[in-house]
RNA sequence: GCGGGUGUAGCUCAGUGGUAGAGCGCCACGUUGCCAACGUGGCUGUCGUGGGUUCGAGCCCCAUCACCCGCUCCA
């Protein structure tokens, strides 16, 4: 499949819109136009359908419990230094500027192998090297300072590994960095790239009132954590799910809306007791893959590909990214990422906010006293004597703070990976077409009303029941040009079905209803239309 | 953030210093009898943006923005 055609169409049809565009547009940033918002809405309301208000059951059969929030994009900052967004997601850069090279390295991943005893006179030159810690660097500066020892003549034994960033304050002297790449002198001092938009409220800026726009809609949650529990009468297990824009200032936007500055995700926190965390992590990692499925995602294009120690987030024991073979990347790309989080963020915001986020199991708490005290259930005192006891000795084992399953699934990533998934060319009587293959509960329109001919009443039939559809479904009436280029059109925006409205309409108010990727015909009962529709777009589970 | 490429009508593109074009699409009227029909008429452009050179710039030069490819980055 060709990106450009894709690209090409959904602007032509009105699926997606370069941002501000009449003035030369804005990196990183898009626009849905009439048909795309339509298609957003459907995959963002089949996805509150299916896991909030209606999710499958879990791994025994049992319902579970899932509730909504809609939080503020903009939080207290501190909610951002407890998640660790505030220092991780600042990572100093550093850059050389030799032509040629121009490498850019995170600040943290190099280190300097200082070579001034090495060199005549002492003089201040130290060497980078790439490395994922100093105990790794370390053992490469002996290499590294021997190599040199040709160039610089004296001896190399103690050659010494330090961090970059600890150059501008090196009692060392040094006076320069070799880029561990092209070895020029020419690396620039590290740089802060901070990734998170910020902002200021009140009218007055000062570094008090710095706000962030949420690099993620996940905090919302957990700050709200207590107030959720405390107002619904939840119990463990259970999941909050919000959607919502977040934004992230990307070093570099590409791959059309894949990587935006601004995007939309849809957000499940999963609680559960801390020994059934594995078992949720594996039901939802299933659950999710299975629901892209279910919406016509090829499974041959989907990947899902458990993380390795080394890419986890710093908050994730366990992460599977749910990934789409988009057609701009040979690289499968992640659409969605199922992360047991463990107890880490309920922990920072309890360590930061001093407020006590634990929950407490009643259930377990009670199951347990009654066992507890039923030997002395004729005994009024003796019960009351070993209900306290119990209380100061027992009861805290019962509080804990739970664990928490993440399917993160971005919004606009899925919405690309439908248009993709759904972009086809084939051949109908010998022509050449271009069909969105949306599956029905996604399309944009669900049906296009089509009066075969604008006379003898057909308009009339036609509009009635345009009118009576209209009512529950975004549908299309078109009169215009023959019905042949009528059913192509909304072929290329992916309407499952086309009614027509033709001469036996009149006497026995059939019509024929087409379907969009047979291009078949059937001819059943007006009164039925609506019937017909509703079941296509009934979930399939 | 670096290097390369691209930018002319809604779309695809032609236009190598001298009056901005074609096909498709779109709109109107007529026609219409199930898969991009036909006829007639019509609309469509700060030639990505800003500056410069020139008597004159879509075309040459500089800058800038956006998009594409590669590098880099992506908790």
């Amino acid at each position: 499949m060709d990106m450009d055609k894709l690209v090409a169409l959904c602007r032509r049809r009105g699926f997606i819109f370069q941002s501000s565009e009449i003035y030369g547009g804005i990196n990183g940033f898009w626009d849905y136009g009439p048909l795309g918002v339509e298609l957003k809405n459907n995959i963002k309301a089949a996805w509150w359908n299916d896991m909030v208000r209606n999710p499958p059951l879990g791994p025994d059969g049992q319902e579970i419990e899932m509730v909504g929030v809609d939080c503020a994009l903009i939080m207290n900052p501190k909610v951002w230094v407890a998640s660790g967004h505030a220092a991780g997601f600042a990572d100093p850069m550093v850059a050389c500027k030799t032509e040629g090279c121009k490498k850019l390295y995170r600040a943290d991943k190099v280190f300097l192998v200082d070579l001034s005893p090495a060199t005549p006179g002492g003089a201040g030159v130290a060497v980078g090297v790439e490395a994922n810690s100093e105990a790794e660097a370390q053992t490469l500066a002996l290499d590294v300072a021997k190599k040199f020892k040709k160039k610089h003549a004296s001896d190399a034994t103690s050659a010494l590994a330090m961090p970059l960033t600890s150059i501008a304050n090196s009692a060392a002297g040094i006076q320069g960095a070799l880029c561990p790449n092209c070895q020029k002198n020419s690396l620039t001092p590290p740089r802060a790239f901070n990734l998170m938009f910020e902002s200021h409220a009140g009218a007055i800026q000062s570094e008090e009132n710095k706000v962030f726009l949420r690099p993620e809609t996940a905090q919302g949650i957990f700050v709200n954590f207590k107030n959720v529990l405390d107002s619904t009468r939840l119990k463990l297990p259970f999941g909050i799910a919000q959607v919502g824009k977040s934004f992230r200032n990307e070093i570099n936007p590409r791959n059309y809306t894949f990587r935006s500055r601004e995007f939309e995700q849809m957000e499940i926190e999963f609680f559960c007791r801390p020994n059934e965390s594995r078992m949720w992590y594996e039901f939802w990692r299933d659950v999710r893959k299975k629901w892209y499925s279910e919406l016509g995602i090829k499974s041959s294009n989907l990947r899902p590909r458990e993380q390795g120690p080394e890419e986890l987030a710093h908050y994730s024991v366990g992460t599977t990214d749910i990934e789409y073979m988009f057609p701009f990347s040979d690289e499968p790309q992640e659409l969605e990422g199922v992360a047991h989080r463990g107890d880490f963020d309920l922990n920072a915001h309890m360590k930061l906010s001093g407020k006590d986020l634990a929950y407490f199991d009643e259930e377990g708490w009670n199951a347990f006293l009654q066992e507890k005290l039923e030997p002395y259930k004729d005994d009024k005192k003796r019960r009351e004597e070993e209900k306290k006891k119990l209380d100061k000795e027992e009861r805290p084992k019962y509080a804990f703070v739970p664990h928490v399953v993440e399917p993160s699934a971005g919004a606009d990533r899925f919405t690309l990976a439908v248009l993709c998934e759904a972009y086809a060319e084939d051949t109908v009587g010998g022509e050449a077409r271009t069909v969105m293959r949306f599956h029905p509960r996604l399309a944009p329109v669900k049906a296009a009303i089509l009066p075969l001919v604008n006379k003898e009443g057909m308009p009339e039939k036609a509009h009635a029941l345009y009118r009576e559809l209209k009512q529950d479904w975004n549908v299309f009436y078109d009169d215009g040009g023959a019905v042949g280029r009528r059913y192509r059109r909304q072929d290329e925006i992916g309407t499952p079905y086309c009614i027509t409205i033709d001469g036996q309409t009149l006497q026995d108010n059939t019509v024929t209803i087409r379907e969009r990727d047979s291009t078949e015909q059937r001819r059943i009962p007006m009164a039925t239309v609506a019937d017909e529709i509703r079941k296509a777009l009934k979930p399939q589970r």
